[in-house]
DNA sequence: ACCGGTTGGGTAATCGATTACCCGAGTTTC
DNA sequence: GAAACTCGGGTAATCGATTACCCAACCGGT
């Protein structure tokens, strides 16, 4: 396999040269030329190394991408988002898996790197732990951090604005009537589960209501159902919980209607994300949606923006989500009915 | 960015050849050299450039990966086979989406190709309009078809016994009581689709009972909901129904219920795949489960094998599913419980 | 007729890593 | 003691596309 620009350009009759500018037009050629070369390289099913280009341009219009797993729907929606992004811009992606793991995670970034992508985009799988290798992959090519972050701030970053969401979920159990509350959400080691465990803290400090003591677990299904176990295993509900992603709401609701009890008569339950799931449960999910489009094209945006190991200090976007009112709730003025 | 391994080789004092040497310990140096090019490459951070080691020995431990769309589970826990496959080889993988476009998909194959991949797995999305990009991608680079395939047999292939598969669904249900049967599944624009309605029809005739006209639409949980509409406002229901898989069965379940009938007990529903929604939904779904690891590895092993180009025949691996009986669906001896 | 300017084409350097090839020093062998 | 070998290191070619640089031809103006 193998059909070179030297082929192209013996078979038309002209030097590399020319065949390159004719092909390229970057710089006039004959007209007569330009015929020559387009028939030969057609002929011969020429098409140009990328990476023999990217070696000599040290570019490769390329950018990279690493997400903690593909499994999570909430990931691939926002892959799904970024690429879509990407698709006019001609860049094209490559897509990695940390698998939730740091080690695998690094040794992404390092493959990334030496295959000289033009810039990262990553959603890093431990606050603290996939610090080195962030900011190691940020000295040297543009970065941008997706939905989470690793602390320190010393890289960039476009997310949800976590604290606005959950103020949006407690308020509006709240006025839905609920007295007590509860959270659902996943042990502490990402961005997104500490900014949400403390953005309900807040939001539920502020209103006075009573507060049950967290339950931390998974960001799965698995733990959903599970947490609703832990619920019913206390013998007294909260009227309302607020879940820190869609799966866990969706285990949960599965799990105290199992138990008999009634979602949302008995027990308000509102999740997070609004990516394909909320709709499809049964009964339909109140939700806070992710601005997915938006975080996605604000990402791409900012990645053009950053250089690598500017000096410049990181920014942080946080964008607005907003509620979306559906049956596992009761009913107020607030929500968006979808 | 960049200290090549000219810096290093500088910075130890020895020519590249040696540094290079040194590094890859393809030849041996003096303990010494090794010992100062291995210090330089350490103090000054450098990382190969993996872009000029590719155009240099003309291949890119890359192999390139296309599934029609990554939102749908079953695309992903396949591909996520596949990264683990391919993790121990040192070969990362670059993944695309076509996006249920052939178009979107022969623009992937094209750069996947420009950038040299050394091998391509591929899942077409349609098995007509697919057929030139595939063929020509296969003339190229080492090509294996995962799943789906194009028509006319022109590229090697691994998936999953369809046959086999709804044999099992059909003579299962049939089992459990059923007199009626109908196949609830894609329109025939992938291999896939085809054959699945194939081996249902084979299966039903081949005892004798009655078939109504199968119900078409996609691959996706909304068209299982409508279907299930479409069952319920004919009047009558079959006792069973087999679906194409797993994303349209939990929406039949869905809709069945809600119109009022009991599952399994006025009709019967089997799925197909079993990835992740099938123990998730309510009831548990009883349906057909792709041995998804066991594809992986194949069309991996297979990739090893195949030359570009290759006129050896292609081959065509299919791979037999088995039965998972949860409780959409009469237990019988026949399945394993799960 | 001569000169500055433009136009289009060709030659060779470049990107970075690997390696074919060559060379000198030291060792072995008859 | 000289031929034959081994060993380790350096020089430069190589992969393929792009482009800096150079050069010949031609143009119009004086």
């Amino acid at each position: 396999m193998g059909v070179t620009i030297h082929d192209v350009a013996r078979a038309a009759g002209v030097s590399v040269a020319s065949a390159s500018r004719a092909l390229s037009g970057r710089r006039k050629v004959t007209p007569e030329v330009a015929e020559r070369v387009a028939r030969a390289a057609a002929e011969l099913g020429y098409q140009p190394n990328a990476v023999a280009k990217a070696l000599r341009d040290q570019t490769t219009g390329t950018i990279g991408m690493v997400v903690p797993g593909i499994g999570n729907p909430f990931f691939t929606t926002i892959v799904e988002a970024v690429e879509r992004e990407l698709q006019n811009s001609g860049t094209d992606l490559l897509l990695c898996s940390s698998q939730y793991s740091p080690q695998v995670e690094a040794r992404r970034l390092e493959t990334l790197l030496a295959r000289r992508v033009d810039g990262l985009i990553i959603s890093p799988c431990d606050i603290e732990a996939s610090v080195p290798a962030v900011l190691d992959a940020a000295r040297r090519v543009p970065l941008v951090q997706l939905d989470r972050y690793i602390e320190g701030g010393g890289a960039d970053w476009v997310g949800v604005d976590d604290e606005a969401g959950l103020a949006l979920a407690v308020d509006h159990v709240i006025a839905g009537g609920a007295r007590s509350v509860v959270f659902a959400g996943s042990r502490l080691v990402s961005s997104s589960a500490r900014l949400r465990l403390s953005g309900f803290e807040r939001a539920a400090a502020r209103t006075g209501v009573e507060v049950l003591p967290p339950l931390l677990g998974e960001f799965t299904l698995e733990w959903g159902v599970e947490a609703g176990r832990v619920l019913l295993d206390a013998g007294r509900l909260p009227d309302a919980v607020v879940c820190a992603n869609d799966e866990i709401a969706v285990g949960l609701v599965r799990s105290l209607r199992f138990g008999g009890r009634r979602v949302p008569e008995d027990v308000a339950v509102v999740g997070f994300d609004d990516v394909g799931h909320a709709t499809m449960c049964d009964p339909p999910l109140s939700t806070v949606r992710q601005p997915v489009e938006e975080m996605a094209a604000e990402a791409v945006r900012l990645l053009g923006q950053v250089k690598a190991g500017d000096p410049r200090p990181a920014q942080r976007i946080a964008i607005a989500p907003r509620l979306v009112v559906r049956q596992t709730s009761r009913p107020v003025a607030a929500g968006v009915p979808d």
